[in-house]
DNA sequence: GTCTATAGTAAGATAGAC
DNA sequence: GTCTATCTTACTATAGAC
């Protein structure tokens, strides 16, 4: 006791996810993450000592725990694979603010070939990701090609739009792609 | 005559252009584009003297005009719609070399609320290909607000597909994606 | 655990010669 | 039109006090 109050990881983690999410890797700066969190620079190297990399990493982290804890969960659940879905959906357009707000596993990219170790967190997550849709799908009884596929597209679907949304500054793709997604995870042609 | 050589200016922004497509604004420095471009940074300066800004909107500019050039004369063509498709896919195959280039409508994106003049031309560029798609659809017998939503979604399978592609350092998603293209634009279940 | 103060480096940008 | 040399600023990162 008596020092000064340590803010809480994760509180600090999700304010650094939002600047990661805004302005990208380069462009996020010490200066913007220190007024973001209300912690000084010294203050952010004693909680990161390897800076800026380790902030990043650790905001990937802090995402997969996060997709760990409210996605993956989904496939454990008793209820029909569509129900599933649904919710899935729910969470992915709180996560995305209903595509008012990026993704880290775009804005975090690094240049090709950088063999950061960050570049293997967001392939992991997209994997991850994949892994579970594809599981979903088939619990529905789609065969694993086309579970597999879809999933993809899913995933597709999600980064493409908030693409789309950001660069017209328009959050309807978003609300459109949502409303198809269970067209495209359950499809069997 | 007499003095240096000068670049061409199609040269000079088609290599600035793959300098932003790997590395993004923030990330895309003079010296990088100095090295990329075999001219020193005043030499930039010479040519775009409002800096780096005046780079990544002019390198905007460039592929806006070479997307007129390469995909909105599709519309004029004496070809059925399908084969006009055919046409657009293969142009976008070969801008994106096969998955493995990313995007500069998402690579250049700036933090939000950012009210430039690149947020502006990106979003020009979006819709405009949109509108483009949306006509070829329509073309071929599409409802109107159907051609709107699918023009939108093949846009979508596009930016997410690339986004995938580099987060997984694969371009499989992409060959996937580009089959499943003509199913997307003329579908109107 | 957080801070003030500061180092060291790389960024964007210019002056002026050729 | 391009260059060498330089300026100013902003960035990442540290030292050391509280």
């Amino acid at each position: 006791m008596a020092n000064a109050k340590k803010i809480e990881d994760a509180e600090l983690l999700q304010r650094l996810s939002t600047v990661f999410k805004n302005y990208g890797y380069e462009g996020a700066s010490l200066t913007i993450m220190s007024v973001a969190t209300g912690l000084k620079k010294p203050s952010l190297y004693h909680r990161f000592p390897n800076g800026k990399e380790q902030m990043a990493s650790e905001t990937l982290s802090f995402i997969r725990a996060w997709l760990a804890e409210h996605i993956s969960v989904l496939l454990e659940e008793e209820l029909p694979p569509q129900k599933r879905f649904a919710n899935f959906i729910r969470e992915m357009n709180g996560l995305y603010e209903g595509g008012n707000e990026s993704c880290l596993l775009n804005m975090l990219t690094l240049p090709r070939h950088n063999a950061s170790s960050l570049g293997k967190a967001i392939s992991d997550i997209m994997m991850q990701l994949i892994f579970t849709l594809s599981t979903l799908a088939q619990t529905a009884g789609i065969s694993k090609e086309w579970a597999d596929h879809n999933a993809e597209q899913v995933l597709i679907e999600l980064q493409g739009a908030l693409v789309i949304c950001r660069g017209l500054n328009n959050s309807a793709p978003f609300e459109r792609m949502l409303q198809r997604l269970p067209t495209i995870l359950f499809n069997e042609h």
